[in-house]
This record gives C-alpha cells, sequence and structure tokens, in this order.
DNA sequence: ACATTGAAGATTGTCAACAATAATATATCA
DNA sequence: TGATATATTATTGTTGACAATCTTCAATGT
C-alpha cells in the first residue's frame, strides 16, 4: 500500500500536478486515496528521502522548490558522473547498445512530434539514463535516478505553469553521434558542451521569467 | 523522536554494534527504545532510504550485507567525485583550507596511535570528507554522506568481528601533500592510486577471510 | 524416508483515536 | 490605532489494538 502511494505521489510530483511549494495535508490526502494515515506518511517519508518533499515538524510538508542554485549543482553533477558512465561503458559498447541508443533517441522524437511535451521529458531522461545502467554500478545508477527526478520535476513544473519549451528534435543528435563514434575524448567534450547549453538554456528560461515577474509588479 | 531512533540506530549501524544482517524486530526494538512502534517504523524507513538497512514485506529488515561488488562500485564512485571535487576548489584553496587538511590529518594520526580504531575509521573518512564540503555542492556532498555511511559500516564491522586493520599512520601522507600542491593533475593521479591501494587492500582482507573460512569447514 | 499439507507462531502492515505543537484570529489594553 | 496576550483552529506526532502475511514445524499420506 505505502509503496503504491508513494509511486502515485511521485508520479503526480514528477510530472508538475503537484506544483512545487504545495502543501500535501495527511488526514485530507489519505481520505482522497482511500487508505489511513500511517501508510500515506511512510510514503511521504520517502519521499522527503527522495528529495522530493520537504517536511517542517508539526507544521507541514511541502514539494520541494527547486533553486538556480540547485539546478546548477544538478548539471555539475551531471556532467562529472554522464563521463563517468561512458568511460565505464566504452569499451564494451556492442551492437545491442547502439541500437537502443538510436531507439530512444527515436522514441524521443517521436514524443516531441506528437507535442507530448511531459513525455518528451521523459525520452530524454531515458535517453540519457541508457549509459547510467549499462554501467553496471548500483549506486551510480541510483544517483542518476535522483538526480533525474530533480532535473524531471523541475521542467515539468516549468512547462506547466509558465509555458517553458521542451526538448528540440535534433537537440540529441550529435550526442547519440558521439556516443557511437570511435573517440571517448571526443564523447566527453561532447557531454561537457552538451550539459552547458543545457544548462544556459533552462537558466535563461528562468531568468527571462523572472524579468517578467518584475515587471508585472 | 523518530529522529533521534534514526540518529542511535545510525550509529549503532556504522560503529558495527549492530553487525551486517541482524534482523531487526519493531516490537522489541520500540520497547527497548522506550517508544512505540510508528516513530520506530519511521525511523527504520529512513535508514532503509539510506541503504543501512533492507526490509522485505511481512518478513522483517535487517542490517545491509555489504558485497564486494558493492565495495567495487563505491570505490569507482569514490574516485569519480572526489577527482570531481578538487576539481571544484582547486582554485579557491587557501590557508584555511590547508590549516584544516593538516589538522585532520593529524586528528588521524592521533587515533591511530591511541589505538581507537572506529575513531581511525572516522577521522580517515573526516579527511576525506573536507574536499566535499568545500565543494558546495549540495548534492555532491549528499552522495559522499551515502558512500561514507556504507564504508563506515563495512570497516567498522569487519574490524570489529574479523579483527581487519584500520588506516596506518603515513597512509594519507601522500594524500595531503598533493592536495596542498600545485598540480590538480598530481593530485587527480594520486587519488586514482590511493583509491586503488584502498580497494586492494580491503579486497586482500576480505579474500583472505573467505579463505580461512573455508579451510575451517 | 520423502514430499505435501495444514496449523501455529512470529512479524510486519493498517487503522482510528488521542496528544502535542504551530499558525491564525480575536480580544484587550495602552 | 497599534501592539500584545490569549483563545481557537488546523496540522502533525504518537499510541495501542487489530488485520494480513510469511515462516516454521509437525502431522499425514505415499
Amino acid at each position: 500500500m505505502s509503496a503504491q502511494i508513494a509511486a502515485l505521489l511521485r508520479r503526480a510530483i514528477l510530472t508538475g500536478e503537484l506544483e512545487p511549494g504545495a502543501q500535501l495535508v495527511e488526514s485530507a490526502l489519505a481520505i482522497s486515496l482511500g487508505a489511513s494515515r500511517g501508510p500515506l506518511r511512510e510514503a511521504m517519508r520517502q519521499l522527503v528521502d527522495e528529495g522530493l518533499l520537504v517536511s517542517v515538524p508539526y507544521t507541514g510538508t511541502r514539494v520541494v522548490d527547486i533553486s538556480i542554485q540547485d539546478i546548477n549543482d544538478i548539471y555539475a553533477m551531471r556532467t562529472c558522473l554522464e563521463q563517468f558512465a561512458f568511460q565505464q561503458i566504452w569499451e564494451q559498447r556492442d551492437e545491442a547498445f547502439k541500437a537502443e541508443l538510436l531507439l530512444r533517441n527515436e522514441a524521443l522524437k517521436a514524443a516531441i512530434d506528437q507535442a507530448d511535451d511531459v513525455g518528451s521529458i521523459e525520452a530524454e531522461l531515458d535517453l540519457h539514463g541508457l549509459a547510467y545502467e549499462l554501467a553496471g554500478n548500483r549506486i551510480l545508477l541510483n544517483s542518476w535516478i535522483s538526480l533525474r527526478g530533480h532535473l524531471q520535476m523541475y521542467w515539468a513544473s516549468h512547462h506547466r505553469a509558465h509555458g517553458m519549451r521542451g526538448p528540440k528534435r535534433e537537440s540529441h543528435d550529435d550526442y547519440v553521434r558521439h556516443a557511437l563514434g570511435p573517440s571517448l575524448q571526443a564523447m566527453q567534450d561532447e557531454l561537457r558542451d552538451h550539459m552547458r547549453r543545457g544548462l544556459e538554456t533552462t537558466k535563461a528560461f528562468v531568468e527571462a521569467r523572472t524579468q517578467t515577474k518584475a515587471e508585472d509588479s
């Protein structure tokens, strides 16, 4: 039960259905989910530990509001960890890996073509996830899952609330090309640039938004 | 309450007082701690999410038993993350950093001189922790805290149960020397070698132990 | 002797009521 | 009118009892 609730809430948070800053009241939620407060509390505690919720004693628990500083940190970690992942898998890339990578890039393009923004975000993260999955390091994979969750939440909420656009159709062609190419160093460089571009895009949107907001008031 | 319980249990696990594989029965623990099962469950769930306990539904929750594969993964991640941390702080190393690093190395030697094995383990991890703390990346720091916990538990339990020796007195002199030196590349190389040596030492002990165990039976 | 079934015990999962705390609104006084 | 003390309300924290599930062990039949 508590695992199902956790999954349900996690999905609601990650898709932006529950917006950052929204408070989750135990009694109300428990009733609407048809469960008791016990399992619900357990699920919420788990999401707190995953960094998706933040709880202050006797006051309430809310969906975290990720700061631009956090986004900076996340991108720095992504660069580091994804470079590491490719370093680990580089020699063992086989036909199955190449096929899967191309498949996920096609899935990303398909989601974009359907104007499915939440799906595009998921597809992009799935594409990046392949390297982590194949590295065979459980701890590395867990770190990625955590980073992935925060990015997904951030993007989804900004998309929903402020019209942030999803990824572009060709955005990962270079990524895939280098990932299939012969030079690990070239891939490392591409990763560094790819992340830099991604970070700049996100930052630019946030800054433009805060400026608009300032003009409104 | 639940936070205090979590801290208590965490300490017991990390010092090896609760050995890997030991089962934690809720009803018994709750009584011995003078609390109810509710807060205890919450604390245990948190430790599960930290990777210190593992829980199987309707059956029980135990202290995790880390495999040699996990140790491999942890050392690979350590190398990657600590190289990243030094990369981040390299330009901003100041007198305070140098003083603190030397201080922690002295603390390590003091603990070794007093034959305080659990303290030596903590001191070694504290020494390594400085770079993570100064990098100013919360996500990086959280990753380190998690890795640190697993290492501490592994070493402490092996020390307690099987007489594994703590770190040597001069083991981190090179580490400190390069960390204070002029060349980032030299520090990166030292980190790689340092981790390689640490991993080999740990592996050698574990293998010798399993061999002894096999001869016994 | 061996496998299979069933019952007993131990352990976790769930629930609803109660207690403790923090936030808010209200009344009182300077 | 403004500030302060107080009462109210909303929300989380805690507890003990009960239900669901797994494990173990014994009984039974082949």
